[in-house]
DNA sequence: AAAAGTTCCAACCGCAAGGGA
DNA sequence: GTCCCTTGCGGTTGGAACTTT
């Protein structure tokens, strides 16, 4: 048995807006309101359009002081860091940034953002293979056992976070798939890429585990990073509150999908450096920020990192606390 | 110049939640 | 408690616009 139709299908208009009824739309609902009633609403107006068509058109196109396009470089570290730290949230997401549409920002994000950082991790993988080649080469050459800066740079972008790993300038396992063959450094691009494409283009669910498991790529291990429990980034009223919804890894607790683009990134991504931090770890149990000599909290140290983002976080957590976030919120 | 491929975004769809009867 | 209607959300799609071959 289907789900009642919301509308009668036979007799509404699809497809793209008329100027005309973008102009009906318009004057009625700034000189009477919606009349808390959408369904109604294009009968009153006199529109064939379904009541959800019209309320999405004035949401996303007809309200005042809508922005389109032109991101900025802060709106899309703010969508970065909040799609990091909620997912696809994209509601919420747009309430921090004034003027856009959660349409909009799911658009920006799907067409531009992901390719982004993508494209990036392209380069950056490339400039590590490039690297690689020269070490090997330098090696041959009689260099053998030293790691030269040049490369480690490459692959090991802060020198403070190698110490981490183990305490000494040994290079962590960049492999943390089963095969810890040196081989593995010669990166299959075609089939890394295929991977992510499949990823990108499709659902990020069932064959997560999979994918994982073949994966080719040289990772960075996210769990070392950060102490194995990532959700401790938040506080746990926030956390509890949203990312349980999320489509996570359960070992690193990210979405899914940014999991794998960090995963798969061997240098930083650009304005997530906050994120990665430098020297520090996110301490699995008590979701502070250590390093070797300092223990931070996360509401302390994101102000000094994101300030703008750090408000509105924390602005956040509040409204999470007062009433708990459910999938649909109204 | 034209065909093929790609990108982008407005709009649609179905689902889940809220709330009133 | 549950049924029904409406709203809000996130995922997906269709097609126009643009780019490449």
């Amino acid at each position: 048995m289907g789900r009642a139709p919301c509308c009668d299908k036979a007799n509404v208009k699809k497809g793209p807006w008329s100027p005309e009824e973008d102009a009906k739309l318009k004057s009625y609902i700034e000189q009477n309101g919606t009349g808390g009633n959408w369904i109604a609403l294009p009968q009153k107006i006199g529109l064939k359009r379904c009541g959800k068509s019209c309320r999405l058109r004035w949401l996303n196109y007809l309200r005042p002081n809508i922005k389109h396009g032109g991101f900025s470089e802060e709106e899309d570290n703010i969508i970065c860091s909040l799609y990091i730290s909620i997912g696809s949230r994209w509601s919420i997401i747009a309430a921090q940034l004034p003027g856009r549409t959660d349409n909009d920002i799911k658009n920006y994000w799907n067409t531009r953002l992901k390719k982004k950082l993508l494209g990036k991790q392209r380069k950056d993988n490339q400039q590590a293979r490039r690297a690689l080649k020269q070490e090997a080469k330098r090696v041959e050459d009689g260099g053998l056992g030293v790691v030269s800066d040049a490369f480690r740079s490459v692959y090991w972008p802060d020198q403070q976070q190698m110490t981490m790993f183990d305490g000494v300038n040994n290079p962590p396992d960049l492999h943390h798939n089963n095969n810890n063959d040196n081989n593995n450094n010669n990166i299959d691009d075609h089939a890394s890429i295929r991977k992510l494409l499949i990823k990108l283009g499709g659902r990020f669910s069932s064959d997560e585990g999979t994918s994982r498991a073949s994966s080719s790529v040289s990772v960075m291990p996210t769990q070392q990073i950060y102490g194995g429990d990532t959700m401790n980034l938040m506080q746990p009223s926030f956390h509890e509150g949203v990312n349980s919804q999320l489509m996570q890894n359960p070992s690193t607790g990210f979405p899914t999908e940014l999991d794998e683009m960090f995963q798969c990134n061997t240098v930083k991504l650009e304005g997530l450096d906050y994120f990665y931090g430098t020297a520090n770890m996110i301490d699995g149990n008590n979701g502070s920020i250590s390093s070797a000599s300092t223990s931070m909290n996360w509401t302390e140290v994101s102000p000094l990192i994101y300030p703008t983002l750090s408000a509105t976080y924390q602005g956040m957590q509040q409204c999470l606390l007062e009433e708990p976030v459910h999938h649909g919120t109204q």
